[in-house]
DNA sequence: CATGAATGAGTTTTCATTCAT
DNA sequence: TATGAATGAAAACTCATTCAT
């Protein structure tokens, strides 16, 4: 098009806001077919730019991977911060709400898209994952680790190994959601996270086996 | 390369037991860098055949992934029928062995490639997943909730949810694997899983927390 | 060939003609060498571009003999039926019109190479062979019989049978170019198109056989 | 005969009419296929061989289309000749039953198998069309070419150019066989190749038009 | 003679990336 | 800035032919 000079463009050419829509079309592209089956040109296209224009923004295809995994990542690991520092004292509320609410997010396919991109990739661009691991899973997993052995030492929680005790608290989720996502192994009833999180922090409560002596809450 | 110094022969003879040469070739290099970025020349020359040899084996590239996870599957949810029908009575001794038998088989990195490489494909080769939902996981997990219900009816267990239970059971041990192989989050001290199933297994047996009224060890 | 003395330029920009001269490559190729002889690779070296641009423009090398096909079909039948229209009365005329007109046609190697690659590929790709059919035969030679049809019941023919005269009408033209073409059967002075089609209305007009009673023109 | 000396065998080796059977097999493939869509190892199972005893009769594939049509060709031209030897005099009634004798033959399949397979391979392996010309189009025409010429001489036919005249003759018959067999344009009613010998006769023992003076029914 | 496993060149097709406009 | 035509380096797959057995 030819209409360089047009006065008082009623069309903003956005450009500020195009890097966002590239990363918002990849991460829909990416999520449903994969990174390796996404086209550039198709990311284009559902960003509705040209193919030559995502290169203004991303030097290659990897680029964008990197900043999908690099804008999801920022906002995750500073909440996470926020909650740890929040919770001091009561373990007994404090976990079931960190459990809910990574719960909740990881429930939201636009949340649990760049994790799953991330899984997908690894092998293939461990960069991604080393990015990933550095910048969510070494920022949040520490925090909540500090919770737990703050627990211990407060007596609160029994003598556990906070850094094995984390995959304990956290593991039962991410499955849970792997196995519904990625293999279709849905429970009857449909993927309730709280069915799930419910009984999971029964367990954590209350012990799987039934004591001894006998008599429960 | 295990290559003898024979005189270079053009042809060598049906070893027989070639299928099994190129799914090893394969398992290795989908496992190195994923099955995308692995092409089939790879694999023949992984396997010391020639690119045309690989299709008299398998039709596609596919083929062989499906190959395999088949070679793979099998034996595991034979075994893990085995065991849960083995156990009657005594789920304070079964559980942890089962724990720990599955725990152990996923640390031979051989053994995890193939749910690795599944989790990889999954997305883009969605029949992968549902071949391995139904030759392991449809099989292994309801036996293991069978056992579970029945430790709730015998009144070993408290009144658990087995379909959340399982994942309380297992997903710790599935997210260390990950956490390790993946991203490359390994404990100070090695991927110990010894140390993770213990841990786990006390939360278990003990709960997380410390009893209201009670004094642990 | 047309490209101008510029300096190597990586780059031409789309001719806009580029479709048609693909077109022209793969008749050039497809004629000489036949279609499954001829790579895409050399059609697009013929045409002056890149192996990948044939696929901006054609989706498979199948599309593009439809293509040829089509491109080449269109104005034939359209020719035809004009003709057909045109004569009304005088088949004395006409016939010997038509004839020559379509024997001119065929003398062309750019016009005769599609019913021959149609011819070559019929069996292979029977698709091309009922396009071909539908919008060619089943066009044209209608009208022709109706013009038959009509010289019978006009009694300016004798009552034959139209379906079938068209093929004593036509036939000796095609079997003189697919002699000459194929098998390289050409009559000593050349394939001389005058002289068949002149020869073959003498015997239309005045029969093969001296009339018993005895004196002819 | 000269299978005089063997033993009787209850199981012959048949070494002698193996390659006869290949070209059994290749004749159905290619008139089914086309050359370039059949395997060798098509051929050879077909023919219930492996592939390697193909390559002990023919040293290549094309080795057996040049063969196929060596087989095919010796007894045609051989027949023509005699016919052409057989008829004098009459050409009244020699030309219809030459032309019914021809147009009986192609309307075999295993017959017109042959010409159809080096119509389709003329251009790929010119040599197979030159062969096919040497023996047979240029046996036979000249034969029909000399009866045509002596007819004129005799009086018995108008003075045309025989040369041109035997595609008058023999095109109708070719050209309504490849339209049927090639392009699926059968008159309603199926292939008559009577129907249309009758017609093409009639045309030319009375010419198309209806005479100037005379009266036609 | 006969087999069929093995070869590897060659084919179609895709797609990340470049660059003239 | 923005476009999208053009490139060309792979990749999956086929198959005529060879040769150890």
């Amino acid at each position: 098009m030819t209409d360089a000079d047009s006065p008082t463009p009623k069309f903003r050419r956005r450009a500020d806001a195009r890097p966002d829509e590239v990363l918002d079309a990849a991460l829909t592209l990416f999520g449903q077919k994969g990174y390796a089956a996404t086209s550039v040109a198709e990311i284009a296209r559902e960003a509705g730019i040209s193919k030559g224009a995502v290169y203004l923004y991303f030097p290659s295809k990897q680029a964008i991977l990197e900043g999908l995994v690099k804008r999801a990542v920022t906002p995750i690991s500073a909440r996470a911060l926020e909650q740890a520092a929040l919770a001091h004292g009561d373990l007994r509320t404090a976990l079931p709400a960190i459990l809910g609410v990574i719960a909740e997010a990881m429930n939201d396919p636009k949340v649990f898209a760049v994790p799953r991109i991330v899984l997908h990739e690894a092998v293939v661009a461990p960069e991604i994952a080393a990015f990933y691991r550095d910048a969510v899973l070494n920022m949040a997993m520490p925090a909540v680790e500090g919770l737990i052995a703050q627990g211990v030492a407060r007596g609160e929680l029994r003598p556990v190994d906070p850094e094995m005790t984390i995959r304990s608290l956290m593991g039962p989720v991410v499955i849970h959601i792997i196995l519904s996502e990625v293999f279709g192994v849905t429970p009857k009833g449909g993927l309730d996270l709280k069915r799930l999180v419910d009984n999971h922090l029964d367990i954590l409560l209350n012990g799987l086996f039934t004591p001894p002596g006998g008599d429960n809450a």
